[in-house]
DNA sequence: TCTCTTGATGTAACCGATTTCACTTGAATG
DNA sequence: CATTCAAGTGAAATCGGTTACATCAAGAGA
C-alpha cells in the first residue's frame, strides 16, 4: 500500500495557489508574501509533500550530484580521499556517484559516459594514469573535471595534490642523512608519471644533491599491493640496499614484514620510509616513519574547487598543493 | 565551445522518424524494422546522441541508480561490502549514489530522504544499528531496502549476513578447547543487536556448552577502532585472561599490539582470534587468526537480492546467510 | 487624478525522454 | 476477394518540476 507519491500540483490545488508559487517557497524565492508562504508550508507539512529531485533536474538542468571515479573503494588511500569528497559535497547538497575503475582505462571511459549521461553537475577522478583518450573526455564535458590526488602530466586539468617530488625528496634526503647510500626506491609502474616524473625525480634528485650516484638496479618496481611489497626481498638484500622508499603503506609493509620475517632488523640493518600516512603504518610493528598527507583534505579541498567550478566563480589557481610532512615512526633510525 | 546537448528529438528530425520509433531503437524494442533501425542507429552515431537519464528517469520512473548507506567508506569491512555492491550493480546496469552516516542515526535518516527524492530504485543499508523511525522509514519507502553485513533486531528486513552467533560460538570454542577459560570478549557497544544478541550470544552459549562460567567482568565494550582496543590492556590484564575474542580487526590489532609491545608474547601467554578477514590480519606481526567472511559477496548478494526486489520478482527467503569460516594464523595456537 | 513602479502571483512553455493508442500496410487465412 | 492479424510507425499525453513572461493591485510621485 505504497501511497501514490505527492506532487507539486496536489500542493498547489490544495492551498490555493499556483505551482509557481509552491516551487518559489520551495526555493525560498524572496517573492511570496509572508501569509501564502506559510499557508504553502503548512499544507506542505500536511501533504509530506518532498520534491522529486528528477523532475527537478530535468527542468532546471542541475542534478546537484557530482561523478566521482576512484580506482578502488577498498584501498585505504583513495577511500580516505572519498570520505573528504563526500563531506564537503554533503555540505554543499551534493550527492555523490561512485564508481571504481580499478585503474582500467576503458573503465574509467565507460564511467565518464554513464556519468554524463546521468547528467552530473561534476566529476572528481581518482586514478593512476590518464590517457590520452580519457583526457579528450574531460575536455568534451559539460561538467567540470577536477583530479584528487592524481597527477595529470599534461598539467591543464584543476587538481588537488601534494608536491610528491618535494615529499620525497624530503625524506630520502633524511635517509641518507641517516648515513645510507644504497637507498631502494620501491613504486607501482614507473609508466606512471606520478611515480616517474615526480617521485622517481624526487628520489633522484636527493641523491644528485647528496652526490651519490644514482643506480638504476636500485629502483623496484612492482604490483601496489602488500604482496607486491613482500615479494622484493630476494632483490632486495642481493642489492644489498640498506634503506628504502616505498610510494604506498600497503606494499611498505609487505617489504618491512618480509625483511622482519627473514630475522632483518628494522630499522637497525634496514631501514624503511613510507608515503600515505595510512592508520596502517601504526599497526605494523615496527610502526613506519611516513610523509604526511592531509589525505582527508586533498579530497575535501577538491570538491571544494569542483563546486567553485560548477558555479562559474573565479578561480585563483588551477593546481592547487597541499603542504605534506615527515612523521618519523620506528622504521627509521 | 560546449556544444549544445544532442536531444533525441534531433536525431529523431536527422533520421526521418518519430521520438517514438528512436526511443525503440535506444531501448531494443523488436518492433523496428531492420532498415530504420540501421537508419536511426547511424545518426545516432554521427550526432553521437546519448539519451539523457534524468529525462529517461521521469519518464520511465526508474532511475538505474540505487542508494548505498554505509557508516564510513574509510573502514575496510564496509569499503569491502561496497565494492561487492558496484560490481554487482555495475553489471545490472545500476549507478550507486554512496553516502557516509558515521552509523549516525539522524544522518541515517536524512540519507534516506535525499535517495528517495533522488528517486532512487532501491537501497543498501550498512549500519550499526537500525532505529525504530529508521525502520519505519524503510517500510514507508517506495523503494525497497536490503540489509548488507548488517542484522535487524526485527528481523523482517531483507538482509544478507553471516550467521555471526555460531561462528564466534566456533572461534570461542576453538580457543577453549586451546585450553583457554578466562576469555575475553571485545566488541563494539553492546546496545547493538549484532553484538548483544548475536556475537554474546555465541560466546555464551560456547562458555555454557563447555561448562565454563559466565563471568561479566570478562566483557569489554569500547570503541570500534585501533585505540580503542589498545587502550584496554590494564583492564585485561587484571581480569587475568588468556585469550580473547575480538569482533573488528582494527579493534584486534590495538588489543594485540598493546600486548606485545608489553613484552606479552601471542600466542604463548596470550591469544586473540578476530572477526572481519581483512588484509590487516596478514599484515600485523603475529599475524591474527580470524572468522572469514566473504566480505565481497555479501554485498554482491545483498545487491543480487535488491535487483530482484526491484523487478518485484519472487524471492525465495528474505534474509540470506553466507558460510563463513575459520582461519588459524598466528595469533592463537 | 493619472502614470509609474514594484511586489505578488498565475499561465504556460519547456526540460528530454517513455509509452499508450491508433493507424497503415502487407501477408496469411478461408 | 474479403477478412484478420501482426508488424511497423507516429501523434500526443505524460512524468514533476522550473522559469520567462504576463497580469494585477497598491502605493509613490507629479
Amino acid at each position: 500500500m505504497k501511497k501514490q507519491n505527492v506532487t507539486i500540483y496536489d500542493v498547489a490545488r490544495e492551498a490555493n495557489v499556483s505551482m509557481a508559487t509552491v516551487s518559489r517557497v520551495v526555493n525560498g524565492n524572496q517573492n511570496v508574501k509572508d501569509a501564502t508562504k506559510q499557508k504553502v508550508l503548512n499544507i506542505i507539512d500536511k501533504l509530506d509533500y518532498r520534491p522529486n529531485a528528477v523532475a527537478r533536474g530535468l527542468a532546471s538542468k542541475k542534478s546537484t550530484t557530482v561523478g566521482v571515479i576512484i580506482p578502488n573503494v577498498t584501498n585505504t588511500y583513495f577511500a580516505s580521499l572519498a570520505r573528504g569528497i563526500d563531506d564537503i559535497a554533503t555540505m554543499y547538497k551534493y550527492n555523490i556517484i561512485l564508481t571504481n575503475s580499478d585503474g582500467n582505462n576503458q573503465r574509467e571511459l565507460t564511467s565518464m559516459n554513464t556519468l554524463q549521461a546521468k547528467q552530473v553537475d561534476g566529476i572528481i577522478f581518482m586514478g593512476n594514469e590518464i590517457s590520452e583518450e580519457l583526457r579528450s573526455e574531460f575536455k568534451k564535458s559539460r561538467a567540470p573535471v577536477v583530479l584528487a590526488g592524481s597527477v595529470d602530466a599534461s598539467g591543464k586539468i584543476p587538481s588537488v595534490n601534494i608536491d610528491y617530488r618535494q615529499a620525497v625528496y624530503s625524506e630520502v634526503t633524511n635517509l641518507i642523512n641517516n648515513g645510507n647510500d644504497r637507498i631502494a626506491f620501491v613504486s607501482g609502474p614507473l609508466e606512471r608519471s606520478i611515480n616517474k616524473d615526480f617521485r622517481l625525480k624526487g628520489y633522484k634528485d636527493a641523491l644528485t644533491d647528496a652526490g651519490i650516484p644514482y643506480e638504476k638496479s636500485l629502483l623496484f618496481e612492482t604490483d601496489v599491493s602488500y604482496s607486491g611489497g613482500y615479494a622484493l626481498r630476494e632483490r632486495l638484500q642481493k642489492n644489498e640496499v640498506t634503506a628504502a622508499i616505498v610510494t604506498d603503506d600497503d606494499m611498505a609493509a609487505g617489504v618491512m614484514n618480509s625483511m622482519t620475517d627473514d630475522g632483518i632488523s628494522v630499522p637497525g640493518e634496514f631501514e624503511l620510509a613510507t608515503s600515505n600516512d595510512t592508520k596502517l603504518t601504526e599497526m605494523t610493528r615496527p610502526t613506519m616513519s611516513t610523509i604526511t598527507q592531509p589525505l582527508y583534505d586533498v579530497g575535501a579541498v577538491a570538491m571544494r574547487l569542483l563546486t567553485k567550478l560548477m558555479n562559474n566563480e573565479d578561480i585563483e589557481e588551477n593546481k592547487v598543493f597541499l603542504p605534506f610532512g615527515l612523521k618519523k615512526r620506528e622504521s627509521t633510525k
